[in-house]
RNA sequence: GCCGCUUUAGCUCAGCCGGUAGAGCACAUCAUUCGUAAUGAUGGGGUCGUCAGUUCGAGUCUGACAAGCGGCACCA
């Protein structure tokens, strides 16, 4: 042991310090800006406090607001801390519980004092003035090495019942820390943390909103209240921040249905989509694009019952495992009382099906089928019916009724790689047609409770990581990732998940693999040796819901989708009434050629059409006054744009019918 | 399902301490024919989410229920 440690820097330098030297005299010795700038260190790669001591020779960089990632994530961790030791403040008796950094700011659990309901957005300003004033005081933050029991000890003795119960359950042999704020609060955190409270910027946080949560995440246990903030480095992030959220809002689905005229829901059905005249065209648009796809791929549509006996729904095992979320009726008249209907419940029960797979089961088992059958794919648009929990529901995005790109693959097993590979790509087609540029693929492997031997599992998670390879795909650049335990009961699944324009994922296509339903159902076919064999089942979907994947096209595009689905593709509108004739002409040749337009004779100013077309996010409009009628010419006008060109319509209208052609049925470049 | 909040005209919202509703936009009518994001005037429109309760009187206070919003949990 020497009395120094070589402690070596990012600019590829090297000290020799004392030992025991803390990152803080590191930077101190290295320059005062240093110093000052300085919130954390990593010490060969681990952040920690910078009055964490170095006790052996080390790589060591100094963080400091410039490294953001690391000084956001402690930034966030602090002003938890400090929201924490508010709250206890303001509103003695309060349990503290956990806090941590999220992605755009931070949360902390907490049991407020009986008596006292849980934290409302009423509190919020006080407990935010209240964290300004502990910033403000720039209050050290100290660490401390506890002994469990002695600090299982103090919890309890203070009344911090979770605390204590989360400090023994912490695994054995784990250093157990405590992090002062000044000499007057403390809570168990495993850190780092910021020098003093004063690092942390009292303009850059803000407190957005309260919720329930439960202790652990489990709804057996009780219920904490959740306050939530958002927090970053200074002023103008937190500032910009806002300006982003505000950005979000506007894209929302619900906001855009609605100004756009395309879709309502109403409590009468609530859970249910009412399509208007402009949101179904555009479902048209992309169910027919689907459908083009998937012929072109091989697959066979089919259309399959919406209620189905109980006893089927018991036989495929749904009955057991999926009843509470699904819509049953009795297959009688009912009786009535006081126009109330009565249900006898003797007769048999019908369920609305949650889903088209056993449906097609029975459509594979009608006939023999031959090795030669195989694969088989059928698919479905397949409306189904959900009867989610209420609080899940959410615009298009969770509904109780809605209609998936459904198709099951019956395939031999040694067909199931390739099958599996070709789905990828035929995913891969439709996202990138649809203006996805990324995506990640992730592989969800077996859960604990589990049907199936380990050997079918084994088998099942090889062949779809085979297929991802057989693609190329399973790199870091495709989000490519395992993911333990996430799997469905019967078999494991594979996830796309899409990143839309402001970097949000939505989990989207799924494939997996399943050999339970085709042995429940008793789905068999003749193998080359004349034997009985059971197929393969892969249930796969490439959008998962029309309705949700049209909330997320929506809001991807700020809904301005592009040409092909936009319900309105063009506007032919009218500057005087003298160019309505002409318009006319117009727009019956562009109808003609098979675009979606409209024209608009209104008398109304030119400036006003402009903008009211605009805010429906039509794409083009075309402008028609006495000038263009004379001339036999269009002036045209596209979405978001002032320039303006004018055509005559024998080279305009072929411009437009070649944008407005679906990607799948555009020739080749 | 759980926690919090919300529900007033088609939309966005105002309505103080309880005294039978108001704005902007939209809509209708009239005038205006006007060159690229809101022309002007006039007018119509509300059982204040539903059901109970307190009160001489409830949009306003209380309760239950429903839906919506933000989370949590759920999403075989």
């Amino acid at each position: 042991m020497t009395a120094h440690v070589r402690i070596s820097l990012p600019d590829g330098s090297a000290r020799e310090m004392p030992r025991g030297t803390t990152a803080a005299e590191l930077a101190a010795a290295i320059g005062p800006g240093l110093a000052k700038a300085a919130l954390a260190a990593r010490v060969d790669g681990e952040l920690v406090d910078l009055e964490r001591p170095i006790e052996h020779d080390a790589s060591v960089a100094l963080v400091t607001a410039k490294d953001e990632a690391d000084a956001l994530e402690l930034v966030r961790h602090d002003y938890a801390h400090v929201l924490a030791e508010a709250v206890q403040r303001l509103f003695p008796g309060t349990q503290i519980t956990f806090g941590p950094a999220t992605e755009d700011g931070f949360y902390y659990d907490f049991a407020p004092p009986p008596g006292r309901g849980p934290f409302t957005e009423a509190d919020l300003p006080v407990i935010e003035e209240e964290m300004r004033r502990i910033i403000r005081a720039d209050k050290p933050l100290r660490r401390e090495v506890w002994d469990r029991d002695a600090l299982i000890a103090r919890w309890k003795a203070e009344g911090e019942h979770f605390k204590a119960e989360w400090a023994a359950q912490l695994p054995e042999g784990e250093e157990i820390t405590v992090y002062w704020s000044g000499d007057d609060w403390m809570d168990m955190c495993r850190g780092p943390h910021l020098p003093s409270t004063g690092r942390l910027d009292p303009e850059a946080f803000r407190l957005t909103r309260v919720s329930g949560a439960y202790w652990r995440g489990d709804p057996r246990n009780p219920q904490l209240s959740r306050i939530y903030g958002t927090g970053w480095l200074n002023r103008k992030q937190l500032e910009a921040h806002l300006a982003r959220l505000e950005e979000a809002a506007k894209r929302d689905h619900r906001r855009l249905g609605r100004e756009m005229g395309l879709f309502h829901l109403q409590e009468e059905a609530h859970g249910s989509v009412f399509w208007h005249p402009r949101g179904w065209m555009i479902y048209r648009q992309l169910e027919a694009y689907m459908r083009r796809r998937l012929d072109a791929a091989g697959y066979l549509e089919v259309r399959t019952p919406q209620l189905m006996s109980a006893r089927q729904w018991e036989q495929s095992g749904h009955w057991g495992k999926y009843r509470e979320n699904m819509f049953v009726v009795p297959d009688e008249i009912p009786a009535t009382e006081d126009g109330k209907p009565i249900v006898s419940g003797k007769g048999e029960f019908l369920a609305l099906k949650p889903m088209n797979c056993p449906a097609h089961v029975l459509i594979f088992r009608q006939g023999l089928k031959s090795y030669r059958d195989l694969p088989l794919r059928l698919a479905e648009f397949g409306c189904c019916h959900r009867n989610e929990p209420h609080g899940a529901l959410h615009g298009l995005m969770r509904v109780r009724q809605f209609t998936q790109d459904d198709a099951h693959i019956f395939c031999r097993e040694d067909q199931l790689v390739s099958e599996v590979a070709a789905f990828i790509d035929l995913l891969d087609r439709v996202y990138r047609d649809l203006g996805f540029a990324r995506y990640a693929i992730k592989l969800a492997l077996r859960p604990a409770q589990r049907f199936g031997s380990d050997a079918m599992w084994d088998w099942a998670e090889q062949s779809l990581r085979d297929a991802v390879a057989a693609t190329g795909r399973n790199t870091p650049e495709h989000g490519w990732e395992e993911l333990p335990g996430e799997g469905a009961f019967y078999a494991p699944k594979l996830e796309f998940h899409l990143e839309d324009a402001i970097g949000r994922t939505w989990q989207v296509g799924t494939i997996q693999t399943d050999t339970v339903l085709p042995e429940r159902l008793d789905a068999s076919y003749i193998g080359e040796d004349g034997a009985r064999h059971r197929p393969v089942m892969l249930h796969r979907a490439i959008l998962g819901s029309f309705e949700r994947f049209i909330g997320i096209l929506l809001e991807h595009h700020a809904g301005r989708l592009p040409m092909w689905l936009a319900p309105v593709q063009v506007v032919v509108a009218t500057i005087v009434s003298d160019a309505d004739g002409w318009a006319g002409e117009v727009a019956a040749a562009l109808a003609a050629a098979g675009l979606r337009v409209e024209t608009d004779f209104r008398n109304e100013k030119i400036n006003l059409k402009v903008r009211e077309h605009s805010l429906m996010k039509v794409p083009v409009m075309l402008v028609v006054g006495r000038r263009e009628a004379a001339e036999r010419t269009v002036a045209v006008r596209r979405l978001g744009e002032e320039r303006q060109e004018t055509l005559p319509l024998d080279t305009l209208v072929p411009a437009l019918v070649a944008e407005a052609t679906p990607p799948d049925l555009r020739s080749a470049a």
